[in-house]
Order: structure tokens, then C-alpha cells, then sequence
DNA sequence: TTGGTTTGCAACCGTACGGTTGGAGGTGGC
DNA sequence: GCCACCTCCAACCGTACGGTTGCAAACCAA
């Protein structure tokens, strides 16, 4: 048999090429030749550990969204300056932002795909935090609260050429935005909950 | 010369079939015979009227995301009444949604096309209307607040699988979301202003 | 030592796709 | 009435692309 490792380094290789490739240009968009090449792998070789390419997007959207929801830190007693440091976070890795939106574009409609049993616990955890630092049982409301704060945090990021129409040259200015939606969820929170 | 009617009319229904095409597909994924037969038009004339592809998504984000911002109205005294209606709007328009999202991952890093000054200029109005309403001079702070504003009212319609996973079933419940992010904007709003 | 399995490669295949071409019909100006 | 121009169509073209094939090398169990 082959060394283990020699394969597991492939696999690995190709999937670190695919999650540039499908960043940059989702899957109609991304080219086997170009993943191939960027991997030093031969292209076969996709086709062999995953079966064909729309297979290879879905382990790389499985893959790198939880390792994304992996390295999150769960929300602590000041969401203000959680969504500042997911903010941040999500600016410094513009592929992962990217995924999350090929993701929503490519599954519409469709149940999740198989393996992102952890990611939706990990989210589960993160809004269970979120409930217990409001002193307040968790609920569908706190993963409301959850999902709005990841919002807050992934919007500039998501939406450079929307930034660019509304803010112009501020759009550039990722400081005073990342400031500004800390202090807009800081007085969002400072009230007693509805 | 031919009649001009039949001629606006042919890269009417051009347009109308690739609006269609792209939401659904990106410009990668979309298929020109698709668009042509959609709109029951030789796929020629869309090389006549665009002169490619590319180009007829060009005209069909300015297009379509123009009419967008013509057809939201200017905050009025009341954001989180404001934030709902958009919130609303989103949802009743997922193609509009889902174009500004292959806008955003098209355009990357690029200049806004030619032809989207009347969308900056109706933005600023937008800016400056809530500026206003606030009792405030239009600033760089009023332009955050706006572009804040647009991120909670889009990011349910953008995110359907980011919502399912961390609302579960819930992430149906479109009025209950409305309804927190209206609330959450209003408890934001009703502090003094940083 | 041999045979079977696993992994990987170079070369190849078929077609789906964006885009082009040659010609037809209608219209208006002279 | 003729010619030039505009617009549109059916048929076509070349190639970029996802995916396949036949074979080689390495490894392991018997």
C-alpha cells in the first residue's frame, strides 16, 4: 500500500488549492486544471479522492466554514467587543467571507450538507454563551441575537462594492466602521432585553 | 430602419431573461442559449445589443441594482420602521438580493462600473435623509449608520444557510427576525449618539 | 518471490459553451 | 425603384473544459 502520509498530503494539498480557487471564482467559475496546478498534483487525482468537482466543493465548503466557526471564540460578557474581533477577523480572511457567500448562492434551498454536524453545535454553544453572559436562559431569541451580531460583523466584509456607494472614500476606513457597529451593538444592548 | 419599438423591446426582454439568469447563476454559471431562449430572442442579438457576456452582466447589475435603490425609500423619522420595511423588501426579492451578492463577489477590488452614479447620488440622499431625521449634519457617521441599517435589513435574505444553521427551524420565522433586528435597532437608536 | 491493491501520472476524449458568419427582411432616403 | 443601413435569424466554429483511460511504481501479504 501506498504511505499514508504521501496520501493524506495529497488530499490535503488539493484542498488547500481548491479553497483558493473556489474563494476566488466559485465553482463555475474555478478551473480542475488551475487547482491541479496550484496543488503540484495531477489533475486525475481530484477525480480520484473526490469524485468530481462539484464533490470537491462541498469538502472544501465543509472544511474551511468549520474550521471558520472552529476558531471563533465564543461571545464573553461584552458582545460589543466581540463583534469588533469578529469584525476584524472576518476582514482579515476575505476567502473565508467569500465561501460563506459562494455557500449561500450554490445551496439554496437545499438541506445542509452532510458534516456540518459540529458547525451547527459550535453555533448552538456560541448562542447558549451569548444567553448565559445576558443572564438569560437560552432561547430562540438569543440565537437571533447570535445570528444579528454574526451579521453585523460580516457585512463590510461581504459587501466592499456596497461600502464603496454608501461611505465612498471611507469605505476603506475599516477601523471606524468596525468602531462604529461596536458602539451601535453596545447601545443595541445596554437596554433591558424586550 | 427598423422599428425602433421592436428594437427596445428585444434588449428589454434581453435584459428581463439575463436578470433572471445571472440571480440564479452568477456570470460563470449562466448560459447565453439559456438567455436567449428565455427571451424567445436569437442568441445573436445578444452579441448585437452587449456585445458579450460580460457585458450584458455589467448591464444588468447597473440596471437592476439602480431600480433597487430607487425603489427603497428614504428613512423617514423612524430607522427601525425603516429597517423593517427593507427587511421586508429582501425577502419579497431574493434575485435583487442575490445580485448583490455576484456583484460583490464579481467586482472584487474593482472601480464601481460606469452608470451607478445615480445610485451613489440616491445613497447620499438616503445618508443625508437619516442625518436629518436624526437632528444631525450628514456625515461620515450618518453614512455608517445607513450602511449598518442596509446590512441587518439584507443579511436574513443573503444568509439562508448561515440562519439555518444557527436558527435551526427557526430560520423560517422571517417576521420574528424582522421584528428582533426592528427592536434591535430601536434600542441602538434611542441613546444619544457617540 | 509473486500477485494484488493502491496511488499517481501523461495523454486523451467528447461536448458544452461563448462567440461568429452569411444571408434575409424591412425601412427610409434619394 | 434602388441602394444602404439596421436588425434579426439559422447554422456553424473552435476551443476550453470536466472527466476518463491505460499504464507504471510502490507497497504489502501470503
Amino acid at each position: 500500500m501506498a504511505p499514508k502520509v504521501s496520501t493524506a498530503a495529497t488530499r490535503a494539498a488539493l484542498l488547500a488549492a481548491a479553497r483558493e480557487e473556489f474563494a476566488a471564482y466559485g465553482v463555475a467559475g474555478a478551473r480542475v486544471d488551475r487547482i491541479a496546478e496550484r496543488a503540484g498534483v495531477n489533475k486525475e487525482r481530484i477525480y480520484g479522492h473526490f469524485g468530481n468537482k462539484e464533490k470537491l466543493f462541498d469538502a472544501v465548503i465543509t472544511e474551511a466554514l468549520d474550521d471558520l466557526t472552529a476558531q471563533i471564540a465564543l461571545p464573553g460578557g461584552d458582545p460589543a467587543d466581540y463583534v469588533a474581533k469578529r469584525a476584524d477577523y472576518y476582514q482579515a480572511h476575505p476567502e473565508l467571507v467569500r465561501l460563506l457567500m459562494w455557500e449561500a448562492l450554490n445551496y439554496r434551498g437545499q438541506e445542509l450538507l452532510p458534516g456540518q454536524e459540529s458547525r451547527v453545535e459550535r453555533c448552538a454553544r456560541k448562542a447558549a454563551s451569548l444567553a448565559v453572559a445576558r443572564g438569560e436562559e437560552p432561547s430562540a431569541e438569543t440565537a437571533r441575537m447570535l445570528f444579528v451580531l454574526t451579521g453585523l460583523a460580516l457585512f463590510p466584509a461581504m459587501m466592499p462594492q456596497l461600502a464603496r456607494i454608501i461611505l465612498g472614500e471611507d469605505a476603506d476606513d475599516h477601523e471606524a466602521m468596525r468602531d462604529h457597529i461596536a458602539g451601535f451593538v453596545a447601545a443595541a444592548l445596554t437596554q433591558p432585553s424586550r
